[in-house]
DNA sequence: GTTAACCTTGACGTTGAGGTCAAACATTAG
DNA sequence: CTAATGTTTGACCTCAACGTCAAGGTTAAC
């Protein structure tokens, strides 16, 4: 029987991961792994000869980076994508060692990312404000209604009392 | 030609409106208005004689908040019929003027009506710390961002006089 | 009492985000 | 080499949350 945890790499030294590993990890199923490759949400791996997906590290982040924006914000994938890939420039950027790139086009992606990153933040501060607004009517509302058990008890107490006299 | 408008009450003094006009005034489908009903997020509404709905202004509130919640949480909408259910209780309560119900019936709805909320705002809470990490990752990475721009500036002024320098 | 505008129910379609299943190929331990 | 396990593609299914007809009933103004 064959495990084939701890596929050997193709050619590099990362350690590249097969779809099942991916899955387990980032406890998507393979099938999301795919759609969201279809979705253009992952770039397509690399594979193995016979065709398996090997799939690395930053990988894996990407897919968790998904999976958070995605229970959080409630946004469709389509926007998750444009999300993530404006966060992917940083990166991409960062590991850029070929300065012969002309550095006016360097200049041009960083002010889009700039643009795109402007356009996050404003809208998760818009979110963030309408959460809070919610988090204190939500709290106002805690503390009437606890009031109303304390007199709700009050009433109760005395109910009781009268009850008891009744009796005697 | 009938204009429907301002269709007369049945009895009421309230202003009714047709589901026209509460799609209008609410920016939602008269399908989606049906289709709340169906899965019980609003409460059926009173008819006219012929089977024409009549909302009230508290109906199209409701909706209001639905749609409020369904795009602040990104929830399923059982969930959000959960919640405004629980608000509604508020209204319930105070609209209550039987103190003949029993008290400790009223003090039963008061504690239930207390555990979702809490529920709630914790769920909020969490969304928002959530949210507010993001915030902060997206501010450092505008800085990040900022800096490599004003980087590239420089060196861009300095490739500018090289240049010129080469042709002299 | 006709007619334009509005509404009703019912049934089927659609889109997003995957789930499920089958048939065939790949990998590797033994 | 072979058997067990993992993977691939393709096709079809599902579920939520509506959209889109169609056929027929209602309302109110004329």
């Amino acid at each position: 029987m064959g495990t084939k945890r701890d596929a050997s790499p193709v050619d590099a030294d990362e350690p590249y991961l097969q779809i099942g590993e991916v899955a387990e990890r980032t406890e998507v199923t393979q099938r999301t792994l795919r759609f969201y490759e279809e979705r253009g949400l992952l770039k397509p791996p690399t594979r193995m000869e016979g065709g398996f997906r090997l799939y690395s590290e930053s990988d894996i982040q990407r897919v968790e980076r998904i999976r958070r924006l995605q229970k959080l914000l409630g946004f469709a994938l389509a926007e998750i994508k444009e999300m993530v890939d404006a966060e992917e420039v940083k990166m991409q950027l960062k590991a850029e060692y070929r300065p012969e790139a002309a550095l006016s086009q360097k200049r041009d992606q960083v002010l889009r990312a700039i643009e795109v990153t402007e356009r996050q933040h404003d809208l998760i501060r818009q979110k963030v404000s309408a959460l809070t607004d919610m988090q204190s009517k939500l709290e106002e509302r805690l503390t009437t209604f606890r009031g109303w058990l304390e007199q709700l008890d009050g009433q109760l107490k005395t109910e009781k009392k009268s009850k008891v006299k009744a009796k005697v």
